[in-house]
DNA sequence: TAGATTGTTAATCGATTAACAATC
DNA sequence: TAGATTGTTAATCGATTAACAATC
């Protein structure tokens, strides 16, 4: 379990380069220069310098950086070029609204079933994505061969879900829900921290004077 | 601008302590150790003492803290006892996601108002809140005396929706849109990074073997 | 060429971890 | 008391920023 040579820090960065990128390329910007990133993404130019070469890509001295190379070195680091399957479990609010999002295909991940332990969803196609009974899941990604899951379910039942997920041959669990879960070793956890923005947002409120009415 | 002086790990850390604590309360514990809580939560029990000691919250040697106290001195650390209320602009997938969760009135944000570009979605309410339209934002979010801003739209139209609520009178923009908004010095901006989490997991995907399909 | 830009090596800064004294 | 636990001070680690040589 060798860490990545390449730090998180920068790996949480890539994406902002990238959606920076598509936007620029989309005004026919074709070359952009590391301090021009910087200044437009407020972050320091050395920073975008190290973040950039991280990726493998290399620009000309006085020119820049072809705005094309660099998007296709950040898909090929991050492996976006090819999607691979996932399921999601929890087709509430929020896992209804990632099988909505567009970027995720683009992004390596393409969800092709959903379970919902509500009878009401059981059946329907949400987003595209059928939705199949929680109680099968076991089953239903053994047989499409899935090797990765989505967790977008309560707390409580997270870590029972993802038992079942490792249980079923996943491989890989991005985690939606606010626990803390107990996996093997070799089973890969990405958690998304909602609450951990809305901690900061929260607490420059209160440092900023009083916004509450 | 003073930098704050809790450190922004620690507070993203927070809430995974809050979330822990009111689980174990819910199972009856009363009592806990920051080194049980450093165990179950994969941290080191130094920085699980540090951080709580940010909040102001105080052990007993040889006992440990009390939940309930723990529990108390991060609600009130984050402002999370009381509500301030805040408008959403974008209620598409992610947006109604957010009007749905059942946690942020607890977490120190009432959304009161939501905006939408939709005609099919103006004058409905989600999740029990108003849904006006897009080009009413300033003259409601002022008439309402709305402080606070969520933004979930698409990342080409929301820097013209931020100028907007700046000029309403938003002094804190909670964002979703992948993009570095540009706003005055004294707005707050807190960007919410979906896909710096998903960097993460896809490179973790990416070097540990193929997952891919 | 001159100068803008790249990319690397060194210095700084800040967070994490280790060591340890204080307490009940 | 003895020992578990707290909480603080010191050491380490890693990321950011600064300095600078290389390049077209």
């Amino acid at each position: 379990m060798a860490a990545s040579a390449v730090p998180n820090p920068t790996l949480r960065r890539l994406p902002k380069y990238y959606h920076y990128l598509k936007r620029i390329q989309g005004e026919g910007q074709e070359i952009v220069s590391a301090t021009q990133m910087a200044e437009d993404l407020g972050i320091h130019h050395t920073q975008v310098r190290k973040d950039l070469a991280a990726t493998g890509s290399q620009g000309k001295p006085k020119v820049g950086h072809r705005v094309a190379d660099l998007l296709a070195s950040i898909e090929t680091f991050l492996n976006w070029n090819s999607a691979s399957d996932a399921c999601l479990v929890g087709a509430g609010n929020l896992g209804s609204a990632l099988l909505g999002y567009p970027g995720f295909d683009k992004a390596g991940i393409r969800i092709t079933a959903a379970f919902d332990a509500h009878p009401s969803k059981v059946g329907k196609k949400i987003h595209g994505v059928p939705v199949y009974p929680v109680d099968k899941l076991e089953e239903v990604i053994r047989r499409l061969n899935i090797h990765i899951g989505i967790l977008t379910i309560p707390a409580d039942r997270a870590q029972h879900v993802a038992d079942v997920m490792v249980q079923g041959g996943i491989r890989a669990v991005w985690n939606f829900a606010p626990i803390t879960l107990d996996v093997p070793d070799d089973i890969i956890v990405e958690n998304v921290e909602l609450y951990a923005s809305l901690a900061i947002f929260s607490r420059k409120l209160s440092e900023r004077g009083r916004l509450k009415a």
